[in-house]
DNA sequence: AATAAAAAAGACTTTTTTATCTTTTATTTA
DNA sequence: TAAATAAAAGATAAAAAAGTCTTTTTTATT
């Protein structure tokens, strides 16, 4: 469904997010723990949303990631846009570069409802709702 | 969404359907041609399909790919589980290895209902449905 | 000012996916 | 039986995705 980076990323800021809200930064040695992730791995992708905005960062001692609230107010559709692109979104199912109602694809119509569906769902998905249930541990960024 | 193999799979058995359901066989160089696929790249997954027993083929002249009522009565589903996996009907969202009701991602509600719709429209998808639409030109397998 | 901490940057490696090319095997027709 | 046709098989190549490692830059603390 998403890459293997871009599951990386929105579980890295999930967690950030959660950080963010308690007033704290997270490294990189931490979220790559917190979230099962290879380290280098997540580094290079939170230089990546960090360039395009997504997340803030500082340099040096107690420095980390961290959101504002105006980030913490994102979705997870923000995410997956940036990593992953609109693709998901609006690409066809059977991979034509030419589908639209004009001349759809055999599955078009059925694809667009789910595609849609997708959408309103990430849409919806703040970063900041998912530190309450991830604190009262009835969600999970890693198996454990 | 699916694999490149598995989009160039799905309409080239949509494509042979058609052909079948007209009494006929399809070559490699017709099927790639119409589907708009590379040559060699659509006869190595149709023989991996074949081996699975998802499509019938036979050599010499007048030889081809075909399917019997049996197969024609076949779902997408069919093609995806065999080309990609379970994965995209039952995999994590955030990729972790054991995400479930006992211990969900923080989206795991959510993405269920998605997965599911997304398998009952593939499961319901057969490939002799799609036939009509197709001669009547009111859908396409390639841009054209 | 020196040291340490942490992200940024960039080069590199490995693995997987996508794609191509050549040879072999099976079948039909002349 | 020879020639032609078409898929099967297998080896190889190219491109993209995933992952690692080293060096540089920035910032805080002593």
């Amino acid at each position: 469904m998403f890459s293997k980076t871009c599951e990386y990323a929105i579980r890295a800021m999930i967690f950030i997010a959660k950080r963010s809200k308690a007033g704290e930064k997270a490294g990189i040695k931490e979220i790559s723990k917190e979230i099962d992730s290879p380290e280098s791995f997540i580094a290079k992708i939170l230089q990546d949303l960090s360039r395009k905005g997504l997340v803030l960062s500082t340099k040096g001692p107690n420095g980390g990631f961290f959101l504002d609230d105006k980030l913490l107010d994102g979705s997870l559709a923000d995410i997956v846009k940036s990593v992953d692109g609109e693709k998901i979104f609006s690409g066809c199912g059977l991979g034509l570069k030419q589908c639209s109602e004009a001349k759809p694809c055999p599955i078009h119509y059925q694809f667009k409802i789910i595609r849609e569906e997708m959408r309103n769902m990430l849409e919806g998905a703040k970063l900041s709702s998912f530190t309450e249930q991830l604190e009262n541990r009835l969600t999970f960024l890693k198996r454990d």
